[in-house]
DNA sequence: CGAACAGTTGACACCGCTCAACGAACGTGG
DNA sequence: CCACGTTCGTTGAGCGGTGTCAACTGTTCG
């Protein structure tokens, strides 16, 4: 099966509207594959590139140092992001992409996806629409360093990351794989390594969620929402998931 | 002379190649002009636009409350700028919309830009790139807010609107209307109204800038920057002014 | 003139940071 | 398969930047 329709296909169906012909264009994009360790950088701040490179499995984030060193996470993509869209109209970068974990590349020239824009309008729009919803993502985390407290925080990025996995079926019950440490949520959250420890533990005290390692699980997703002051619209999916766990958690009970 | 001249045709200079076509074709917009008062929403949350707001003259932010009732503005918008463009892709808001102070304002419907956009793929390409820039500024707002202390955000802020400004010749010497309150000012920067208070008294006796009501005045714009760790870079401007008040400060100097 | 808004100042509290040490899990090579 | 280094996670103590609360001044405008 193309690689493409398991990720940018499935991606781009669940927040713009395709036609069959749309998709056999995306299919016939030709793509480089490459696979890079956890830790790479896969485009750096200023480096100009021709090409944007789609996640096709893995976990990427993107990021920036302050002058005095410190590192601020900007966004996180799992597979079906075009990590660096917005490369496309931007001659120079202005911020780092990374590797989390070992990730699946493949890139895809500038030229050939630009052309496809212009023969095809409605992935011009979907693609558009891709850029613009990483901006309401953007958006969302400003609100969320600038108004809201430790803990609402934390439980906004977990309730944002989960539902974009879900959305993606990359995970499927309230029991998955999300790779990140507790150094990579406080360099998202605005936070220090202790205070990240300090509130996941609160929220697995109050029966929340619980981490360890690579896995998170939903323990009481309303619950997580609440606080969070979670709401999925600015997500801008045509079908968000239900999020309803309750067969899981019959499931897990006894675990 | 038609205000898209000194506004969007101006504005999109700054940032796209276009041509003498592409001008024409934006002069043939067809505008419905409003004046609002301060403190105005012109797009509130979850409303259904069909279409987009230049601001022609004025000043306008965007906003969103917590559920505690704090505000987080996320973006300042300065005469020229296309203030809720990402509504052209989207069906419903996820923030708000307010004009800071008494605004001129012109709407141009969605079906109109997307037909002049497929008619003319330069316009489609600087109206995507208007796009990206406004979230490569979400993304340094990030790192400001996550990262960065009271006094280089601030810096920082002060930064960004003066160069803008500056771009778009709404402001052309050291000394330049910026009608934000401190309380404005705030809830951009993720502080109180008292802490931004003291930041700006801080900024004063150091002599980087001065604050009265309504004005600003940049005393040294190096040090500025570099407290703010302040690089145009992010604003993706073809050609950047050059922010060098040397004659200005020798003019206000018995001031 | 008076209300409403904008700005200023002081005292105090607290959330989250810093520093520091230790424990647990993982990966790699001998 | 163990030994060991490295990364990740955990915990405690103390500090400091911002927030909170509250009072007061200055300005604008009807």
């Amino acid at each position: 099966m193309n690689p493409l329709d398991r990720t940018l296909v499935q991606r781009l169906d669940l927040v713009a509207t395709l036609t069959d012909e749309d998709r056999d264009a995306l299919r016939a994009l030709s793509l480089t594959h490459k696979t890079v360790a956890a830790g790479t950088d896969i485009v750096v701040e200023n480096q100009e590139v021709h090409h944007s490179c789609l996640l096709v499995d893995g976990f990427v984030h993107r990021y920036r140092d302050t002058r005095e060193g410190k590192r601020q996470i900007i966004a996180f993509h799992v597979p079906g992001d075009i990590v660096d869209l917005h490369s496309l109209k931007f001659e120079k970068l202005d911020h780092n992409v990374a590797a989390t974990i070992r990730c699946d590349l493949a890139f895809i020239r500038h030229e050939e996806l630009w052309d496809l824009c212009m023969s095809r309008p409605n992935i011009a729009a979907a693609l558009w629409r891709e850029t613009l919803i990483d901006g309401s993502i953007f958006r969302r985390w400003i609100v969320a360093l600038g108004r809201m407290s430790g803990i609402q925080r934390t439980a906004h990025l977990l309730c944002e990351l989960t539902m974009r996995l879900h959305a993606m079926n990359t995970a499927q019950t309230q029991h998955f794989h999300l790779p990140l440490t507790q150094n990579e949520l406080a360099d998202a959250l605005g936070l220090t390594v202790v205070t990240v420890n300090r509130t996941l533990q609160t929220l697995k005290q109050r029966g929340l969620v619980e981490r360890n390692r690579t896995m998170l699980t939903i323990r009481n997703w309303p619950a997580l929402a609440q606080i969070a002051g979670f709401e999925a619209t600015y997500l801008h999916l045509r079908n968000p998931p239900a999020m309803d766990f309750s067969e899981d958690r019959q499931a897990n009970a006894s675990a």
